[in-house]
DNA sequence: AGTTACGGAACGAGCGTTCGATTTGTAAGA
DNA sequence: TCTTACAAATCGAACGCTCGTTCCGTAACT
């Protein structure tokens, strides 16, 4: 019933579950209503299996992104993780309208376990080298944690509105510039550094692109 | 026709605007179902008008965070910003549920030209500003008017979720906390910083506090 | 008297779901 | 290999309901 799923992710994202309708995905995957009941039960099933797909593609080991995050080298590794950001947004752009979707149509509902579970997952996975690489003068006083994740919510916030909400150059600028300002930001602040400082900036983001 | 919106920017919020029956507007709101159409015409003018109203209460400079944007003084005053954010949003909490509508319901046709011209209004506000800071070796080499952008839309974006989502904590910590250690990367980035940096960087804290 | 405000029945369409009939697939017995 | 039997898959009509909108009669105001 691949063909069923295909066609209800492609009506579900464009026009919201409500909008969409049974004889739609019916016509529009060449499966009979009946069929299609016998087979999920319900139409909340589909889109239901439908979120669970995505999850599934998100926290699979071997996606490239959640490779990336088992390296956990950020702050280093900014460049690489917000290609594979922008990437993961384009490959799956139709999965993350089920998203909002959810927050609006069944009131956040099917996610809160996702997004509840998020803070214990970057902890385990970065905990270890963020404490190596404060010992080694690697990291300021801010919260790498916090960091890291305010990295990713926000990189995918802005490329879900870049691709999915249909507002493009929404900083005025293109992407490739916006992302190159925000790692800016993230990794030295808004706020002057010292000379000395700046050195070591430098260098820091001169290794960061040779890796 | 005041009741009308109320009811329907209740029910739109809560349920979306597919899910949402004219009659149900009317009934909630004691206005029969021939007077609403006499009065709006559709039901997409009744969502239109209610978006229209969201986007004078965001813009009036009477608001106070209007009025904090017009002083144009960040990064200085990232505390009070995020305290104002805060309180927008929980003073139009129902109002922001009709973006993400937009979004998942009618393709984000109503919200384009708001998001568009965002760029350009932050840069008539701090422009000037933000030259004059930097002449006085008040900011770093980060684009101000990126940072500023990112800034806001973060806030907004963190306290929808934690107040429109029902995800509460999704940092696994107290707003107040993640708020806080969000300005610090803001100002301070995720590097170390020099003995000589790091007083400036107090200093620029303790400023930002007195005022 | 005439314009505006209001009410609620009626219309045609589409909804999610159910149901019974039919086809297809499969495995055992001859 | 062919037949038989039973379960799984498939179909589309039908059910009961709700939808956005229209229409027209009545009430209120000016």
């Amino acid at each position: 019933m691949v063909r069923a799923r295909e066609a209800a992710l492609e009506l579900f994202s464009t026009q919201g579950y409500g909008a969409t309708s049974m004889r739609q995905i019916s016509e529009r995957s060449a499966v009979s209503v009946g069929n299609l009941y016998h087979h999920f039960g319900s139409k909340e099933t589909i889109y239901q299996q439908l979120l669970d797909d995505y999850w599934g593609r998100l926290l699979n080991p071997n996606d490239e992104l959640q490779q990336l995050f088992e390296r956990a080298d950020f702050p280093d590794d900014l460049e690489e993780m917000a290609a594979l950001i922008e990437r993961s947004v384009d490959a799956h752009a139709p999965y993350i309208m089920l998203i909002f979707i959810d927050v609006v149509e069944f009131r956040g509902r099917h996610i809160h376990a996702f997004y509840e579970s998020m803070p214990a997952r970057f902890a385990a996975t970065y905990q270890e080298n963020f404490a190596r690489k404060r010992r080694e003068g690697r990291l300021g006083d801010a919260n790498a944690l916090v960091a890291v994740m305010l990295a990713t919510r926000w990189l995918f916030y802005y490329f879900t509105v870049e691709k999915c909400f249909g507002v493009p150059m929404h900083f005025g600028m293109a992407p490739r510039e916006a992302v190159e300002e925000f790692i800016r930001l993230l990794r030295f602040g808004v706020l002057p550094r010292t000379a000395a400082a700046m050195a070591d900036a430098s260098e820091a983001r001169a290794v960061a692109k040779a890796t």
